[in-house]
DNA sequence: GCCTAAGTGCTTTTT
DNA sequence: GCACTTAGGC
């Protein structure tokens, strides 16, 4: 078979060079995984181990996909390369070189959540108000700074305010307690391995040597850190392949810098650049959408993306009366879709995953399979944290932060004072909490701990987990309170040990150590649930790479997208922007853009203003639907009524007008509506109320609301 | 130490 | 709407 068959003169070109950094520059739906997985290919063809091999992705979903491609293209022989993402990789070198960072060989990695609450815990030991001082902002700093590489020592110098000194303070001492720990937080599986190298020039070598050919995907969203990492380990070999598409930059939130796709050519000298801008993917009518979203960005290299499939149906855009509405619409458009597609076929995209609740309900409503990727994650889960905390404190007994979280799970009457007792003692002897524990209550926890400690390696994985929910009591709580809720809980815990079992099946026999380890990087829950024909939900961000023939992008309003937060920076701005333009590009057949004009947000309805990025979509693209309203003299069923209160508290306006009952009105957002009531204030007349009913597709609704945006019909 | 009720403040996106 | 925190009664 000849791997080269299906690919154009530029996508041939990035594969067959082989020696020297190359560039390539792919647009959205350029073939650019083909052309990595084509290449690596072509490597191995070309006589190359794929020991000597190392592809880095920004997702552990991009990674499985690689892997997967390859195989297709040549067997198994690619099974010996390192495919990976950035932390998976940082892990594999920490792993192997631990003893030199100052670790013992049973640490464990932390995820956000963890780190948090060693955030929170510093600030309630040095007195410091979390009220003025956010934990989560201290921690999303403290983040910041490791991936700039900034230490504690660096950043002593640039602290100008009092949040950076209370930052600064926290810091250090978290650090600390990481270590004291013998933990690792995500940050740490990227800035050890540049401390290793940078001081161990033999270990670094090792490295060079051992991947000298190296393939970073998505480029654009590398950070410091990741930056820093690569250019080390590429620095003896400049065999470096890197992907990107400037456009497609969404990472700044988490420090990614896409100027590090820009200087490529003066940090490798003699660089191969290939631009690929054909797009195999979207219809002519779906790129010119998209490019005349990106077009509105002013930071940003011109290109010329262009797609030579068929012109494709436009753009459907509709404006939804509500929530409510929305999920109506799109629902309705699902059914239809399904007659001749695959619910598979289909995605709902959004900008947070707060937005994934109302299309689950409706969704459930209708009967149709669906999906969520990301989101509340699973290991995320109350009784899975939990049960992961047991294994880690059996794993390593100094980590204070998993006893912590489970010393009175379930329930055995050891509370704060316990531990501040434990604490001091702790801190006294220099020792651990498990290791300060020698009487009462907790001495009954601590021989549950070593008795299963003594077990842990001689029983195979699920086993030992069964014995860990038995032996801690785990189980017979949820067992004896027979609520749903705990019912699922449950259920969690048996998914949890399906995981474990997989895990197994892949690997043969683990230790406890190797699946820690393992699952410490796994975020997203999808391959837990394998549903094969459903509509899939996710966060913009988590389509990144992915492609559908039936894209829906709902929540198109200001304030959500572009986000609230990000409206007031023109860098931010531009993200969001280009957010947009990473969605748009996920479609291969037909889009459907929707909002609402009343949303139900943070509790409260509120009505936002229709997205600029909507505005910027060429209107000859769009195809406009919009909710019906109800006629004058149309008799309203007052029996099916729901009232709700919109969040007034901007909208009032001088009052010229005389409202009575009975009057038809206009609202620009809610559209043709009838008076109900008038609800006079007596301190300010201006302030007068009305109670509108407005109908809505599946009903009407009444609204309590000003006069502004408001008028006589 | 546990439980409940009431109060508070906030929510972008991910490894 | 929610998760999280706090106060106060048991």
């Amino acid at each position: 078979m000849d791997i080269l068959e299906n690919l154009n003169d530029n996508q041939k070109e990035a594969v067959l060079h082989i020696n020297g950094p190359l560039l390539v520059l792919a647009g959205a739906g350029s073939g650019k995984t083909k052309v990595l997985t084509t290449r690596i290919a072509y490597l191995i063809q070309e006589g190359i181990s794929p020991l000597n091999i190392l592809a880095i992705t920004f997702t552990n979903k991009a990674a499985m996909e690689m892997k997967g491609r390859i195989y297709k293209l040549i067997g198994y022989t690619a099974r010996d390369m390192q495919i990976s993402t950035f932390h998976s990789f940082g892990l594999r070198i920490v792993k192997e070189n631990y003893e030199y960072l100052g670790y013992s060989k049973n640490f464990v990695v932390i995820d956000s959540d963890d780190s948090l609450t060693v955030v929170k815990k510093i600030l309630k030991d040095k007195n410091i108000d979390p009220n003025k001082f956010n934990p989560r902002a201290i921690r999303s700093k403290i983040s910041t700074l490791k991936n700039e590489l900034k230490t504690p020592d660096i950043y002593k110098r640039e602290v100008s305010d009092v949040f950076e000194e209370v930052v600064l303070d926290v810091y250090l001492k978290y650090q600390s307690i990481l270590q004291e720990n013998n933990s690792l937080d995500f940050d740490d599986l990227l800035i050890l391995p540049i401390k290793l190298f940078k001081e161990k020039p033999d270990i670094l070598e090792y490295y060079q040597e051992k991947f000298k050919y190296i393939l970073i995907d998505e480029y654009q969203d590398t950070n410091e850190a990741q930056y820093k990492l690569t250019k080390l380990l590429a620095k003896k070999y400049q065999n470096i392949c890197a992907v990107g598409d400037v456009d497609q930059a969404i990472y700044g939130f988490r420090g990614a810098n896409y100027k590090n796709i820009l200087n490529f050519e003066r940090d490798y000298k003699n660089t191969k650049i290939i631009n690929l801008e054909e797009n195999y993917r979207s219809t002519k009518t779906i790129l010119k959408a998209a490019n005349s979203v990106i077009r509105n960005n002013k930071n940003r290299k011109v290109k010329n993306l262009f797609s030579n499939l068929e012109e494709g149906e436009k753009i459907n855009y509709y404006r939804a009366s509500d929530y409510q509405d929305e999920v109506q619409f799109v629902v309705q458009k699902i059914k239809e879709l399904a007659k001749s597609n695959n619910y598979s076929d289909i995605v709902i995209l959004y900008r947070t995953n707060a937005q994934s609740r109302m299309f689950e309900d409706g969704l459930v409503k209708a009967n149709i399979p669906y999906k969520i990727i990301g989101g509340i994650n699973f290991y995320g889960r109350l009784e899975i944290k939990n049960l992961l905390a047991y294994l880690r404190l059996i794993h390593n007994s100094q980590d204070n932060v998993s006893l912590e979280r489970i010393i009175n799970v379930p329930k055995r009457g050891i509370g704060e004072k316990t531990i501040s007792k434990l604490a001091s003692t702790a801190d006294l002897k220099q020792i651990s909490l498990y290791e300060a524990i020698d009487s009462g209550k907790e001495l009954i926890f601590k021989n549950i701990i070593e008795e299963l400690k003594a077990k842990k390696d001689t029983m195979p994985l699920v086993e030992f987990i069964d014995l860990v929910l038995d032996k801690s009591g785990i189980r017979k709580e949820y067992e004896s309170e027979k609520s749903l809720d705990a019912d699922i809980r449950l259920e969690n815990l048996e998914e949890f040990k399906s995981v474990a079992k997989t895990f197994e099946d892949e690997y043969g026999v683990v230790s406890l150590e190797d699946f820690l380890l393992n699952i410490s990087l796994v975020s997203d829950n999808t391959e837990i649930k394998e549903e094969k024909n459903a509509v899939s939900l996710m966060t913009i961000h988590a389509v990144k790479g992915l492609e559908f023939p039936y894209v829906f992008l709902v929540g198109m309003e200001e304030n959500l997208f572009p986000h609230a937060n990000s409206l007031y920076s023109e860098e931010e701005l531009e993200e969001e922007r280009r957010l947009c333009y990473v969605a748009i590009t996920r479609c291969k057949k037909k889009m459907f853009i929707t909002n609402a004009r009343i949303r139900l947000l943070y509790g409260t309805n509120q009505v936002n203003p229709i997205s600029r990025f909507i505005k910027e979509i060429d209107p000859d693209l769009l195809d406009n639907i919009s909710a019906n309203c109800f006629e004058k003299n149309e008799k309203i069923d007052y029996n099916n009524i729901k009232e709700e209160k919109v969040d007034i508290s901007k909208n009032y306006d001088n009052v010229d007008i005389n409202y009575q009952v009975g009057d038809f009105v206009y609202h620009e957002n809610f559209g043709a509506g009838k008076v109900l009531e008038i609800i006079p204030n007596l301190k300010d007349p201006t302030r007068t109320l009305l109670k509108i009913a407005f109908k809505l597709p599946y009903g009407v609704k009444t609204l309590i609301y000003s006069h502004k945006n408001l008028r006589k019909v």
